[in-house]
DNA sequence: GCGTGATCATGG
DNA sequence: CCATGATCACGC
């Protein structure tokens, strides 16, 4: 980590959603190094060890405040920041983190009170073209995206959300793989494969097992990408 | 250790 | 080729 990074600045956070927007419609087209040097920030030059940064970024340009809490990054505004990183050609790359699996719920869940839900709802989407032609810092910043899902999005979402906490509730979560959701999977979420924490059994017992994340498939943020 | 931000690296 | 499973850094 460079020293520049840990003294960048921090933006102040936006009002209203039409604050937000007209900063996300400022920034489209610049490059990552023209908006790290806004907030004191040096782009690293690969991502192995600073997989984060460009969300990082983009938290301190357009002023998110949630930190680490399981809130969206915009808490006054309920929106959530996701940067969506584009092939050259101009489809996402990877998946998106959405949220934490809850593995030690018991109760009946509700769709719309559910974190993922509450994060899913309203989204400010900052796509990127991630070239590895050319250096990180020459990455240019896309047109923003402010997104709500559908109510035929949200039918699937909520379909793939219920058939995976379903799994998790069982205690099967031996079952549980990343083939499972059209639009929602769950994978590993942790430092590594040997991270453990508390799951439900298939007794409803405590197991040990390794921590989990939603994301959303590619394909369906390439869907978003498409109808905006 | 957990939740935030994600991308890496390899097997199918 | 690309999705799955694995991995990296930070704040607290």
């Amino acid at each position: 980590m460079c020293q520049g990074n840990k003294n960048s600045v921090k933006t102040f956070p936006p009002e209203t959603e039409a604050e937000l927007w007209a900063r996300a419609l400022l920034i489209a087209q610049c490059t990552l190094g023209d908006l790290a040097a806004t907030v004191s920030m040096t782009v690293p030059k690969d991502f192995r060890r600073e997989k984060g940064f460009i969300g990082q970024l983009l938290e301190r340009v357009l002023g998110a405040t949630a930190g680490n809490l399981s809130k969206p990054d915009f808490t006054q505004l309920g929106i959530e920041l996701k940067t969506l990183p584009l092939n050259p050609n101009g489809q996402p790359k990877e998946s998106t983190y959405v949220s934490i699996v809850p593995l030690m719920s018991r109760d009946r869940l509700s769709w719309r009170n559910c974190d993922l839900y509450q994060k899913l709802r309203h989204i400010l989407w900052i796509p990127y073209c991630f070239d590895k032609a050319l250096d990180p810092e020459h990455w240019r910043i896309g047109s923003p995206i402010l997104w709500s899902p559908s109510a035929e999005d949200e039918a699937v979402l909520r379909a793939d959300w219920e058939e995976l906490m379903g799994l998790v509730q069982m205690g099967q979560l031996d079952q549980i793989n990343a083939r499972l959701g059209e639009y929602l999977q769950i994978r590993p979420k942790a430092m590594n494969a040997k991270v453990r924490t508390e799951g439900l059994g298939n007794n409803g017992e405590c197991v040990r097992t390794s921590p989990r994340g939603f994301y959303l498939r590619p394909s369906f943020t390439a869907k978003i990408l498409a109808r905006s």
